[in-house]
DNA sequence: CTACAACGCTACTGCACGGTAGCGTAGCGT
DNA sequence: ACGCTACGCTACCGTGCAGTAGCGTTGTAG
């Protein structure tokens, strides 16, 4: 049921998956689903959580090669279905339902994660200079990534990907993408209330 | 009735805008708006044309200074209602609906296009080097800012997006953001593999 | 004053959907 | 043979929606 959901969800999108469509494909009956989940929202959250990526360790090995091939499975994912499809969705329910948003942000933690990680090696371990700006540096790779995928709708090659990671890794040798001022701490981007 | 459409699709989504809400929020019959449109998708199309912002032509002056005004225009738009809440809607339609994918190419392309002229001009005029790649560079400065604002949800200011575009510059003043090889014409959107 | 176009209002059909109730049945361990 | 659990199936209720028909009303140009 899970997968029929996912399936419809990638064909119609997220509004149009009704539960009869899903026990339909799945082969079940209506009754059966609503065994299983009290309501419809359920059965998509459900099927929501079952696309959050594991929460990998970054590999270990070259940093700069590291950050390439975190780069290029980004691209990977989601430029390829279901995510393709399923992310700008997941994306305009973020903003007006709080358990879509949930589930969202999650998948964003996991995946923006190990890039920033692993820049944040590349600094500890002297490959970038210090006071390199972390958060900036992971937007530089994947906002130009994420761009061509999702906005500008254009599939890219590795050797796009390869070029935006080897000009920013280029920039941050030079020191141009550094921090603004030696804070104490640094600054504060995620501060909850 | 179109504002109260695009009210409407601000708050509920695209596809929880029905006809008698537009009816009932614009103050008008049911009847009135089918007396206009023949169909709920026209009125909801003509809506969309509505906000495909007018063709500017870029304003004269210093070209980093014009391109750092593009980008800022361009941060503004897509982070401040409705566009913000709109955008990721139309992107999820638009990869299924034919209509609204032709919607999107426009803003797409009325919005987008301005900065890679910019970009163009500074290569034109000098400022910029010779063969420096002019959609990476676009894709370097947009890039970024969509990233942040669309996907990481994130509201940046114009400290952050001066920075981008001060990088970006940097990177291609020192030749790192240069075609693969001297092309007569821009690269083909179809690459050999 | 009249003719006409646009509008408001009410009521309606048809349909798809979420969710429920009731009934019967297959598999399985004891 | 018994009980248990999960399932399939049909039918049903209520709701919200797209779109239409008919009739009365209002504003306005000539």
């Amino acid at each position: 049921m899970i997968g029929a959901t996912i399936d419809l969800m990638v064909e119609r999108g997220m509004h149009a998956v009704s539960v009869d469509a899903i026990a339909e494909r799945s082969g079940v009956a209506k009754t059966t689903v609503y065994r299983h989940w009290p309501t419809r929202e359920a059965l998509i959250l459900a099927a929501w959580y079952t696309l959050v990526p594991e929460e990998t360790d970054a590999p270990t090995g070259d940093l700069e090669a590291r950050i390439l091939a975190l780069a290029l499975a980004f691209a990977r994912r989601i430029g390829a279905p279901p995510m393709s499809v399923l992310l700008p969705e997941l994306l305009a329910f973020a903003g007006r339902d709080a358990d879509m948003l949930a589930v969202y942000e999650e998948i964003l933690r996991v995946r923006g994660k190990p890039l920033t990680e692993a820049v944040a090696a590349a600094v500890v371990a002297g490959v970038l200079p210090a006071r390199t700006d972390v958060e900036l540096m992971a937007s530089l790779i994947l906002g130009p990534i994420a761009f061509q995928q999702l906005i500008v709708r254009n599939p890219v090659d590795p050797v796009f990907i390869g070029r935006v990671v080897s000009i920013a890794m280029e920039s941050a040798l030079q020191e141009i993408i550094q921090q603004p001022r030696p804070k104490p701490r640094t600054s504060p981007p995620i501060r909850r209330q």
